[in-house]
DNA sequence: CCGCCCGGCTTGACACTGTCAAGTGAGGGG
DNA sequence: CCCCTCACTTGACAGTGTCAAGCCGGGCGG
């Protein structure tokens, strides 16, 4: 039941895959799944639903992404690395999507509990696992989440500028890009671990 | 001269800046400059072509503000964590201008010279800081390259995810989020620092 | 068995958009 | 004086999101 329901979804995504998310159109969307303009309309709200439960979709996949790579055996920093590279593959294998989901002007996140909740256990992992890797006794929890901060605003600038910015064309192919972020995460995995014992105070 | 075309721009700001790039509408922009809806096509091309100005003019503006950090007085570090205040502050208080930014698929700044040339100048002042504070005797500049990606990741990642991700609501009031930059790009730059010598082998 | 309701879908309409095409009108140079 | 150019207007067309009805078949109560 409700086959339209996904068929909207689906044709939805890959309107926006193609020819990005301002350009999507209901009435496409209903002609590419073969119904009348208003068929989706007893499915979603409006535009804004559709692109809403894509966004939550794409932060639930995010989530189980990141919650991969925190079942990784390994050491915590080793687990953290993967998650930030599971972080930056998700951007690039879910273009589309990764760039409306932190769009709100386009879907207002706020307005779908589910996709806000997706959000805040995507963010949780981020959270577990900067815990796991830089608690120590000197380390209070408001150090703790400005870590936190650091970690996710890198990733997501990374992931962001990849996509959208420039980095994408200067670093041409994709086995450059890859080549790209692993170094970019490297080098900044070994510069936080600086910061897992207390500051040197460097005279 | 040419009165018009600096009014449909402020015009256009002012519209995107209060109801978002989609809600962009030339007819609109045109009823608040109180001519004709095809008055704008007499200096501009297309709608593309007039956030292709705002965002040439904010690459500029970008880059006049990280060239004033980098004539800032003191030590390479400090000139460096300047232009990452400098990039967030732009961030904030151009919200609407640095979206779309770094949005290449509603405006195509490579079909626009004067923005992409904007940006690669914005681009080479981090290069130079960078280069100004982790240029050592051991630093090969693929190793420049890659901090120098960090960093913009890092700074950029903070800054979006302060106006649009949840960063934002995290640190509700302006004072908190002031702290809340200040933190974290401190912490970064303790981190960041620790590469500057050749990163010790710890046993 | 009939009749009714109701949910999924269709058709129609409205206001709005970007953009092409043609017209208008004032001001200035030959 | 004429005409031409340039900034602008008017008109039209295709396309959009969305509100308001209409249709239609299948399940349910009687």
């Amino acid at each position: 039941m409700s086959d339209l329901r996904e068929q909207v979804l689906t044709a939805s995504l890959a309107l926006i895959e193609e020819r990005g998310v301002a350009a999507l159109s209901l009435r496409e969307v209903a002609r590419r799944a073969g119904v009348s303009h208003q068929a989706p309309y007893h499915h979603f709200a409006g535009k804004e639903a559709i692109v809403a439960e894509l966004v939550a979709r794409g932060f639930t996949r995010l989530s189980e992404m990141l919650e991969a790579a925190e079942r990784a055996r390994g050491e915590p920093a080793r687990r953290l690395r993967l998650a930030a590279r599971a972080y930056v593959d998700f951007a690039l294998g879910n273009p589309a999507v990764f760039r409306v989901m932190f769009r709100p002007e386009l879907a207002d996140l706020s307005a779908c509990p589910a996709a806000a909740a997706a959000g805040t256990r995507a963010y949780s992992v981020l959270v577990r696992l900067v815990e796991e890797r830089f608690a120590g006794p000197r380390a209070r929890p408001e150090r703790l989440g400005v870590i936190t901060t650091m970690h996710w605003s890198m990733v997501h600038g990374l992931a962001t500028l990849l996509l959208d910015g420039s980095l994408g064309k200067r670093a041409g192919s994709a086995m450059a890009a890859d080549a790209l972020i692993e170094r970019t995460l490297d080098t900044f995995s070994i510069a936080a671990g600086s910061l897992v014992t207390p500051t040197p105070r460097a005279s």
